[in-house]
DNA sequence: ATCTTTCCCACCTAGGTGTGAACC
DNA sequence: ATGGTTCACACCTAGGTGGGAAAG
């Protein structure tokens, strides 16, 4: 076995000023059957790898803290109960696996089609998070062509602990789902600020 | 050299039909300086690969008829002088290359995202053609997993005369204009049938 | 009661259509 | 004049947001 190890690339955090935001107030993210992206999306900027060589780039999520957590307006996070059986499904392939050091290196690696679901079976892209508990996000890069053997060839594993996060069903600290508002395009027609004209409303019968 | 020859592969054309639908009304395609997709897009299943190599699958845009064409609502599209010089990017290498034989025969192999341009220096992803050029889309199978030596290696050529058309910046034949608002769903909006509430208008001043 | 999950919704982003006037 | 190209536009498809009621 001749694999040179790849143990000296370098992987940074793109959006780092806005993931410290969110993990200032605790970090969470929606999950719900059908899936739903991470915002901030995980992005990194790659170098150092050998730019002829294949490698195959997943996102794994492992958990943190072994227990279940709890929200209160109050104290805010804290734990509460033993950590529940995590499903096996929290590895996302990178879609674009496997490609080359130089095509890796030509531009940000973006995980935002990524899904997050609570869903027993989901379709490809999805990764199963239990509801409550705290998820640290781990970025693998396995030097092969072959996704199928990502558990048996040299990999580099990064860990950036300010994207760490709770999964939930619903946003508990309401200072979070303001920072998403403000910053996620998707929620514009939630902001207060003026750019907004109408106000949310449901239709009554 | 021991590479075996990927020729006993086969591959089927999706949505055959409407291709038939359009073809014995010549085909036109839009291309525009941002990119235009193609419709009908091109899309196949392929069988009997080898599920456990590596097969990078482009599309090849050729010319069939040296010549450049004009049209006229009397006598249709008619050949009308030498051909011009062509684009040496007329290439499409499909984004999900490399992957293996099993990969590509697990769904339909399509090719929805390719974008037909007049820009000399276009981005990845588009092919550069000549208005009034008559085309024939080439698929491509080669047999490796690095996409830089596809020249160089075992490749099967499937072309489908059904899918051949014709590059326009504007559509000519009016008959092609309608067969395409009736089926893309894009186009609804330009839909005579009951389904649209309203009729095109521009804002005058 | 309380906590958590699900569902539908108005409101957005993002971008694919042919039109018809203007341009070359 | 004529033929071909470009552009802004109304109108769509497709799908990502959190809100809030309802359900579990």
């Amino acid at each position: 076995c001749n694999y040179k190890a790849p143990n000296d690339c370098t992987v940074v955090l793109k959006n780092r000023s806005l993931w410290q935001k969110f993990n200032e107030l605790e970090t969470e993210m929606i999950i719900t059957k059908t899936g739903r992206r991470m915002f901030p999306a995980l992005q990194v900027q790659i170098a150092d790898l050998d730019p002829h060589a294949y490698y195959c780039i997943f996102l794994e999520m492992t958990t943190v803290s072994h227990c279940r957590y709890k929200y209160s307006s109050s104290g805010g996070w804290a734990p509460s109960g033993p950590e529940e059986a995590q499903s096996p499904q929290c590895v996302y392939l990178h879609p674009e696996s496997p490609a080359t050091g130089e095509y890796w290196m030509s531009q940000a690696v973006s995980f935002g089609r990524l899904k997050l679901t609570n869903t027993p079976a989901p379709p490809v892209g999805h990764v199963v998070l239990s509801s409550m508990h705290k998820y640290q996000p781990r970025i693998v890069i396995a030097k092969t062509s072959d996704p199928r053997v990502i558990d048996f060839v040299p990999r580099m594993n990064v860990v950036f602990p300010e994207t760490q996060f709770i999964a939930v069903t619903a946003y508990q600290n309401e200072e979070i789902t303001k920072l998403k508002i403000d910053n996620n395009p998707f929620a514009k027609g939630f902001r207060e600020n003026g750019q907004s004209k109408c106000k949310r409303k449901r239709v009554s019968e």
